[in-house]
DNA sequence: TCTTCAAACTTTTTT
DNA sequence: AGTTTGAAGA
């Protein structure tokens, strides 16, 4: 075969690319192909006879490492690529700790146990708040998530919660440290991770488990790092433990082992949770005989929009000068528009992204600094029906029923979750009220076990009533059941009995609502997920299955294939690129973030996400910004981000003075009526181009100087009681008379659901003609079956989850069991 | 024990 | 403005 793979690379690249021996940094500027560096150079070692089963390979994102999977197995094939790792740190991690964490011991000599749990932020945040209650602080001054922060802060900092309460010194500190302990404590009794852990406890496990270390240092022969300014301390230690296997660097086999990183100190933008491109920086002092190449083509942007980034990025002090040359023409000018508020300047994005035309949606992406902003664009693309899809937000795995279904499968696989069992012991309601979930804590706490513990030796403690107790009991032995059958089930089998035999869904069931339809839906959903992964191999598939759960923040693009515009923050927009990138909000208070305005490496950080920003895009960038916005109920104006001012005059076209004077289209009437007059303005005409009217100018604004800006732009962030408060508050309550027997949903969550409800209903239906048929074959409670692989049963009763059938079904050989219809597996015996 | 309504809080970014 | 939380009532 030749090698095609290195067709097109430039000569730098090819460099990178074949460079085969020791150590390797590339240091670059966006878009030079890093990330296509990273994914030839596995390629080619394939192809030099390098077992794929000997590379490592970690990306910052799951998508990241979704899509560097994919392009392998475009180059190698599946067979192949499934042996690589490819991962985030975190999952790498989960999966090292999954098998050996039996190995590792903590400062005390707590161990974990194989099938311990990861804990999100919510749960997590759940232990603060109990440590809270136990050394009875008051939660206002504690806010938990900035202990949170706190915690995790020196835990990438690789500072255990003895050095911290040690070190501590004033008493804030001080009772932080004894959270911290309590917190710690907490995790391991309930044999629990969170996500920090993940990586300090491998970290952890490597040093202290010689053979661990070894094993994997014989494993992991060739290493790659995409995204490398963005490490912290932990995971370069990680890194440095596997690469070495703690060797002296004089030992080891660099004709045998590679490390490659790669990374741009201008790309990084998550110093808040403990990365630090000083590590980038610092690399060769650490390992001295480390090569660097540099590459300097971008390949992705046109000349302007590259000018503009390079031009954004030279006001930051903190970093090392390099040279990024476009490789396309010159490009249009950048866009930017002056909107008059948040919803005009999402009518503006949406109207625009019309205007390109249906078939560009998905090469399309807005982005925006802060999630509260996605609102406004929802719902301007909602009005004007452009399907959109947005990353982050509200998560599938972050809705109340997927929460409550995950708790009951982390419980049962590990009955010392006790954050699991308080979340789902009164759910669906059991008549276990706060008082009993209380006492039982309490027990735990003074035993130092787990709730379930206390379950299970109830009646040897006297607080309880009869009643009570029976209650307890059921609970217990319907999860002692689930515990004893889980071996017996598929996966998705086994949550659509936990689902029926909780009673769980029959409660949506009655409850029969537009929102418990939906809940359902995602139910079934969360079926679909859990039916996919039966089909990945693993020797834990419950472990495995709640591991990517907890750490894959969303269900994998259903959509991807699909046409629509992309929505989402500036640091999930992180190594993406998009022929057409709207930049939204550049407002001084919102991007650059009012926090960070008075620290200078903050506002720099604040920069180089400026920087990310406008290097996403390929072809078209649109900057927008609105003079004010709402916020808390009231409206709030801002001037221009500085970021607009650091863009050279001459790149960019504007809209600035035609707009100035139509204020008061705006001032008398309310946010929502705002919104629909321009919806049913640009509807009306949307076969007229609208910005190109206003366009065509050159930017006017006065330049006015950084210092200028940032020494009074604080004091011109000020806040304006909204005109109308009188007629608001008459309308809502209208609105909730008139409603009075429904559910009053805003209109964004109405549409969501609706949405979402569609989209549930055409995969069903996409589903059935598949499948043949299932219609045909539907049988009644009592019928005698045949299945495929269990033999002959009886059918107990019948649900619907959805618009798919289950069937509860009594095996003469394996008991009871859920058998989906869909799968066509059951036949009726006469 | 569960429901209802008013008050308080929210907005930085994510694995 | 929207969402979550707490206290009082059923
Ligand atoms: N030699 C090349 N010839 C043509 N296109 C290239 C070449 N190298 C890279 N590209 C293209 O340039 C774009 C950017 O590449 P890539 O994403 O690897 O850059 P990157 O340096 O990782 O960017 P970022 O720093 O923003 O993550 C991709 O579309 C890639 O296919």
């Amino acid at each position: 075969m030749t090698n095609s793979l290195l067709e097109g690379l430039n000569n730098e690249q090819l460099q990178a690319v074949t460079d085969a021996q020791g150590i390797l940094t590339v240091l670059a500027g966006a878009g030079s192909g890093k990330t296509k560096v990273l994914t030839s150079r596995i390629a080619q070692m394939i192809e030099n006879g390098i077992s794929p089963y000997n590379i490592l390979a970690v990306t910052f994102t799951n998508k990241a490492a979704k899509e560097m999977r994919s392009r392998l197995e475009k180059i190698l094939g599946e067979e192949i690529v499934k042996h690589i790792w490819v991962g985030t740190f975190h999952s790498i991690c989960g999966r090292i700790l999954r098998q050996d964490i039996e190995k590792y011991k903590n400062e005390e000599g707590i161990k974990w146990e194989k099938n311990f749990v990861i804990y999100d932020e919510d749960e997590s945040l759940a232990i603060i708040k109990n440590a809270l209650k136990i050394l009875d602080l008051d939660d206002k001054v504690y806010k938990p998530k900035t202990i949170k922060s706190e915690i995790s802060n020196a835990k990438n900092k690789l500072i255990n919660a003895y050095t911290f309460a040690t070190k501590a010194r004033d008493y804030y500190k001080d009772k932080i440290g004894q959270i911290f302990t309590i917190y710690e404590k907490s995790l391991s009794i309930n044999n629990a991770l969170d996500f920090d852990d993940l990586l300090i406890m491998t970290v952890k496990l490597l040093e202290q488990s010689a053979e661990t270390r070894e094993k994997y240092y014989q494993k992991f022969s060739h290493i790659l790092v995409d995204e490398f300014q963005d490490t912290n301390k932990a995971q370069y230690q990680l890194i440095k433990l596997l690469f070495t296997g703690n060797y002296p660097l004089e030992a080891i086999d660099l004709d045998n082992r590679t490390l490659c990183v790669v990374g741009d100190i201008d790309q990084s933008i998550y110093s808040w949770r403990g990365a630090d491109y000083k590590i980038l920086l610092n690399f060769r002092s650490d390992f001295p005989m480390a090569k660097t190449i540099k590459l300097e083509k971008n390949y992705r942007s046109v000349a302007t929009i590259l000018e503009a980034a390079n031009k954004v990025i030279e006001n930051n002090f903190e970093r090392v000068e390099k040279n990024l040359y476009s490789t396309k023409g010159q490009g249009r000018k950048i866009q930017c528009y002056e909107a008059q508020d948040q919803a005009e300047e999402a009518f503006y994005i949406a109207n625009t992204a019309k205007k390109y035309g249906a078939e560009h949606y998905q090469n399309i992406a807005v982005l925006y600094r802060t999630n509260a902003q996605s609102r406004a664009i929802e719902e301007a693309f909602m009005a004007l029906g452009i399907p959109y899809r947005m990353i982050g937000g509200l998560k599938f795995y972050e809705r109340k029923e997927i929460k409550d279904i995950i708790a009951y499968l982390r419980l049962i696989y590990n009955r010392n979750d006790s954050v699991a069992l308080k979340r789902i012991i009164n759910v669906p309601k059991r008549a276990i009220g706060q008082a009993t979930v209380k006492k039982i804590e309490e027990i735990s706490q003074e035993n130092n076990i787990s709730m379930f513990d206390v379950l299970l030796e109830i009646r040897k403690y006297s607080e309880f009533s009869g009643v009570t107790l029976t209650k307890i009991e059921t609970f217990r032995d319907l999860i002692l059941d689930f515990i004893d059958k889980k071996e017996h089930f598929l996966l998705s089998e086994f949550v659509t009995t936990i689902l029926m035999d909780t009673g769980y869904l029959k409660e949506l069931e009655d409850e029969d609502s537009i929102e418990s339809q939906v809940r359902i839906d995602n139910l079934q959903e969360f079926i679909n997920v859990a039916r996919e992964f039966e089909e990945t191999e693993t020797e834990d598939e419950l472990g495995d299955f709640l591991s990517q759960v907890a750490l894959v923040s969303d269900v994998d693009e259903i959509t991807e294939g699909s046409n629509a515009v992309t929505l989402m923050t500036l640091h999930s927009a992180k190594g993406l690129e998009y022929p057409i990138i709207f930049l939204s909000g550049l407002e001084e208070g919102i991007f650059p973030h009012q926090r960070v305005q008075n620290s200078n490496s903050e506002l720099e950080e604040e920069r180089r996400l400026m920087y990310v920003g406008i290097t996403r895009a390929q072809e078209h960038l649109h900057i927008t910004y609105a003079k004010r916005r709402q916020m808390w109920g009231e409206y709030r104006y801002s001037e221009p981000s500085r970021f607009i001012f650091e863009i050279p005059q001459n790149l960019m076209e504007t809209n600035f003075s035609s707009k100035i004077g139509k204020e008061e289209h705006f001032a008398n009437s309310t946010f929502k009526t705002a919104v629909k007059n321009l919806g049913e303005k640009y509807n009306i005409e949307k076969d007229k181009p609208i910005a190109n009217t206003s366009f065509g100018k050159n930017f006017v604004a006065p330049s006015i100087k950084e210092k200028q800006i940032s020494s009074n732009s604080f004091g011109k962030n000020f806040v304006v009681p909204s005109t109308k408060k009188q007629i608001d508050k008459e309308e809502k309550t209208s609105f909730k008379k008139k409603e009075e027997f429904k559910n009053v949903i805003s209109g964004v969550e109405q549409a969501r659901l609706m949405a979402q409800k569609l989209k549930a209903q055409k995969t069903n239906s996409t589903c059935t003609p598949i499948k043949g048929g299932f219609h045909s074959t539907s049988f009644g409670v009592g019928d005698r079956v045949n299945h495929e692989k269990y033999g002959i049963g009886k059918i107990e009763s019948i649900v619907n989850i959805g618009n798919s059938t289950l069937y509860k079904v009594e095996f003469e050989k394996y008991g009871i069991k859920a058998i989906d219809a869909e799968f066509n597996r059951l036949k009726l015996i006469q």
